[in-house]
DNA sequence: GATGAATGAGCGTTCATTCAT
DNA sequence: GATGAATGAACGCTCATTCAT
């Protein structure tokens, strides 16, 4: 948690720490991220970084519970679907949703890319990442039980194994088909921020309809 | 590469270090991974450790390379599909291997899928891991693409993103879904190595079912 | 290099690390020179001395090619040859000021000393090592040759061997020549940081006209 | 000192070790030659070696004392100077003997040239150097005198800044020049066994005639 | 006598965190 | 509140030597 001194800065300071703060987590897993290149490219000195963190994972867990989970909603905010919608418009909006964020803000991408792949994490991080999770999987489960309810989904399909499907392909997933659409791996992609600017937004709906289309109708005859 | 003298050494003892080692690598990832603690592990001195192996990285790559490879290919061999085999056949096959490996050796299956999604390997040992998703990604691309051929799968199909759910669903998905079988996180499985003994086999043959049955025929009513 | 943080440092400190660098480096040939005796010399803690350099080659290097340069220069300075001087008169000052050095620095002679006949060089510092000495070998081949054009040298006077002789007598040689003077071996020399003082400046004078002459007329009856 | 072990070994297996350590000690200085390398080399084990010298000191103690001083006796013996010589003749004998040595057995050449530089010798070690220094210089020194008395030498030479120029001239000095005379550094040439071949012998004569003439009639006009 | 596996002290280096100024 | 110098535990790795077989 920030201490307040945090909130009293300048926002242009401020923004400055967060953004050499995003910039190297997101460009390198948490354990090797340095405190050293954060506190040169922010201009600020360590001590001062200490006085409004309370450490690296509390910076790291701060950017992704606040500072991402905000801009996330933000972004996908705008465009949520109408409510009543069924879950194949509900999906492709999330899908939407998520592509365009990391087209629209790759290093914030990463950044959230990366926490969900990390294995690197303190025991204290992992468990916002394991409760980040269980929060994705407790909307989805929702969401596909009732759409199952509503018939639009099969009866017999097995929700547990829909929902893991469903989580990588909003997740790791969908980096995943970015890149394999970018004609690069994903290390590449991770490695490139404005990659994903190089595909429009038809090509983005293409992808999601791609993806959503396998879900709903499999890859048999 | 291990040299001779590890080969030379003992059954036992052999297998005390590979066993430490297995254990070392499958409950942390490779840069929190400690030497110390595997020599200590395993009864034998560092200074023995490095005169079977060339270093940290050597170890892991070859019980991954090696040692994994070859205990997967044993315990996969035996049930390999008839030659002409339909899609499904294959599908259903691979993903019972791996769930049974998966239930069998679970420490094995624990590094290799550390493996999958570690983010700290040395460059050297990135390499290897994106040349062993590469070959998986070529085996599926081929696979589905000949079955497309045949019209066992829909000539719609985006192959790229078949093989995108596929990959995830043979590797780390398999254990996600595991871990939800037994009602416990994918963390709590990779700590508990002989959980998925729990699962009997009728109960896996389900587990694999339900994902073959999701890719063939979708969610969609 | 070593970081600002270095220069930032109180004077008697950084004196006191840079003595402590200077005695280890002087009294053990770079690779067994080692940081744990400087930083307990030094009072310093390890993880300081890796904030002010960037390791064991970086001192070394900043110790040579920057500290001890820019002493021998300062002390060189002072007496140097008028301009348009006799070969002779060249190679005197230069002898002159090389034993003044010695005897009034003996810790960083030494130190300059070792690193001209230091075998264990990380390759890089190697590299110092040989354009330190092409260096000296490319003004003393000019000033023979100058010298020979002005018939201050015979002109049958192998300069390439003339130029090997110079290089040694202004090097190694002179602290072997100043061991003898003092009755002592190179190795007591350099065992003995003040020892040198024990010559006043008539003696070293006479030291430096028995090289020279040496030089001028040979040994031959 | 060896074991009686060692002498009793057979010729070929005794010689297989004795050219690997040279070869070892030749191309790296001591601290940096390595036991393993040597018995790889020759095909014993390392406890085999172990019980032939006492350790790395023992062996490069009686390959430098012992072996080498007797195979370069042996070379040098053959061309001897005629009883009653001048120190002139003598000089050129040695010189020559010394150039005509290291170009016939590069190795060994090799190996006393790096004793004579290296500084990583461990302290009995380098009591053997200071003493083999000593032998030379009390040689040098008798030689010069006697000379002198003859009037073979100028009479207001000093005695001891001529030993010195010679010491160098006959170790060190004559590899440098060698090395200048082939055109590459004297790094290259200790890394380059055979090189020295590449002069023939009219041209070790005319080397030595340069050092030996600037020795006796100096270089001033 | 021969073997080669075992040893362990010791090295240079890293980096999040602390704290006096 | 801001600074940045100080810290030290911990890591991977080396290699001459020992000693059981």
């Amino acid at each position: 948690m920030p201490s307040t001194t945090f909130f009293n800065l300048s926002a242009s300071k401020r923004q400055r720490i967060i953004d050499a703060a995003v910039d190297e987590f997101a460009s390198a897993p948490y354990a090797r991220a340095k405190l050293d290149r954060i506190v040169d490219a922010a201009g600020v000195s360590k001590g001062s970084l200490y006085q409004y963190f309370d450490g690296k994972a509390d910076l790291y867990r701060w950017l992704l519970t606040e500072y991402l989970a905000s801009k996330k909603l933000a972004a996908i905010g705008a465009g949520a679907p109408p409510a009543g919608a069924s879950v194949w418009t509900v999906l492709e909006h999330a899908f939407l949703a998520g592509v365009r964020f990391a087209a629209a803000e790759p290093s914030l991408a990463q950044l959230g890319a990366r926490f969900i792949r990390d294995h690197e994490l303190e025991p204290e991080l992992a468990a916002v990442a394991q409760q980040h999770k269980a929060m994705s999987e407790a909307w989805l489960s929702e969401l596909l039980t009732s759409a199952q309810q509503r018939h639009e989904l099969r009866s017999d399909v097995d929700i547990s194994v829909a929902v893991g499907f469903l989580l990588h392909a909003l997740g790791e997933g969908m980096l995943d088909q970015l890149a394999r659409r970018l004609g690069m791996s994903l290390e590449a992609l991770l490695a490139t921020p404005d990659a994903s600017a190089r595909l429009n937004d038809e090509e983005l709906l293409a992808l999601v309809r791609s993806v959503t289309d396998l879900f709903c109708h499999g890859a048999g005859a």
